[in-house]
DNA sequence: TGAGTTGTTAAATTGCTGTTACTTATAGCA
DNA sequence: TGCTATAAGTAACAGCAATTTAACAACTCA
């Protein structure tokens, strides 16, 4: 589980950071709102830890554009006491939840725990593109109406497809989300799941969904579809 | 954008060559230091891409050296993981950012993709001209709402000729940064792909962009357009 | 064992890239 | 003004790398 640390206060962030990697968190600090806005933008976090009170852009702002910029990691805000709007503003920005300072570092934990467990949840559940539907949690797909019957790593190149609806996709990212690091880069196995992929999904369909475009990747998309 | 990537693991360095190419990026491997030096002193490259541990002189020494030469190109760090004295090392020889053994391949894109932007907004995803509208992060390219279909040579040259709207680019510069180093500056391929562009791009437009600037260069930019 | 899944190999196909040969446009100059 | 040299544009094509497809081998799980 990766974290990333907004806090400019370096005894706090010290102390709140050698906490969380005693449990095994890895974590990353930022000390300013314009740093932890380009670190949640390279890397993947699993949860962000985001103080109220910070130099360039407040906390405030910082959980308003992740969310403005479609980021949907859980934000656990850290407020000053009884700022009772405060709370409320930050869960009104898109924050997941908040805890008030000074607090005691349990707390935090399983505050922290709670949120990453249901920020599973917070990834949709469900991901439709044009009449294609894809439920997460049973893994299973519709075209049209139809249940069709993938394999898993077929769902698995699919789902990745879904999450980057109008995006094209490299094989490279492809490789590292979908195999793991034995997969061989110089194999023909993505396009052979390709091909398997669009047999099912778009065979006999009115509009293809997995369009290739060469020397790039892929993209799943209805582009016969004007306003995207 | 043309890179150097140097690293001397010839599996990893022909993995991460082909996956920046699907983004259209043109890109130059040096397998060693002095290579690296070599090949840094002759091209003017967007980025380089430097492994720290390479045969010959390690990737700090060819960080030093190229920054005591006077060259500001960014350089970006590979290092090994949890190398924490590797990394404040790094920066302090003057690499731009660093990214830990294993890595994701997104991650390396989106540092990549800030690193090329130096010091400007994050996510400049999208570059607009006129009713030109290319989205850098997608591939995508759309005349006036219409979607076009660019190859990845085509999507590269325009990209390029976009990012210096209003300015004439060379042909110098334009071999220089959207192919690599195989470029033949005999040829006149240069011109063909113009002219295929023109034809995706300007045939049926109201408006005509890309604009010839003889014994110059090319020009991208509305030129109907007074206020520019 | 047998059905289904995953990965490998190889052949067929597609269409991108870069070359060549040629035409057209432009600027300089007589 | 017209000639000429040079720069730029166009068309056609060959080679080749990327992609598709089919067939099969290896593996897994019941």
């Amino acid at each position: 589980m990766r974290l990333l640390l907004v806090e400019d206060e370096p005894r706090m962030a010290r102390f709140i950071a050698k906490g969380l990697r005693e449990q095994a968190y890895a974590v990353d600090v930022a000390a300013d709102g314009a740093d932890a806005l380009y670190q949640a933008a390279v890397n993947d976090y699993d949860a962000i830890i985001l103080d109220v009170m910070l130099p360039v852009h407040d906390g405030f702002t910082v959980c308003r554009t992740l969310r403005a910029e479609g980021c949907r990691t859980p934000v656990l805000l850290l407020t000053a006491r009884d700022a009772v709007a405060d709370r409320i503003h930050g869960l009104d920005l898109g924050a997941d939840d908040y805890l008030t300072k000074p607090f005691e570092f349990g707390e935090l934990l399983a505050r922290l725990r709670a949120l990453l467990r249901r920020g599973g949840e917070l990834r949709a559940a469900k991901i439709a593109v044009a009449d294609l539907l894809l439920d997460t949690h049973a893994q299973r797909v519709w075209r049209g109406g139809a249940e069709l019957s993938l394999t898993t790593k077929e769902y698995a190149l699919l789902e990745f497809l879904a999450r980057h609806e109008g995006r094209v996709v490299g094989r490279a990212e492809i490789a590292e989300h979908v195999w793991d690091e034995t997969f061989d880069p110089f194999s023909n196995l993505i396009e052979v799941y390709i091909n398997r992929l669009r047999r099912k999904i778009d065979e006999g369909a009115a509009v293809p969904l997995l369009h290739t475009r060469r020397g790039a990747g892929y993209l799943l998309q209805d582009l016969t579809n004007k306003d995207v």
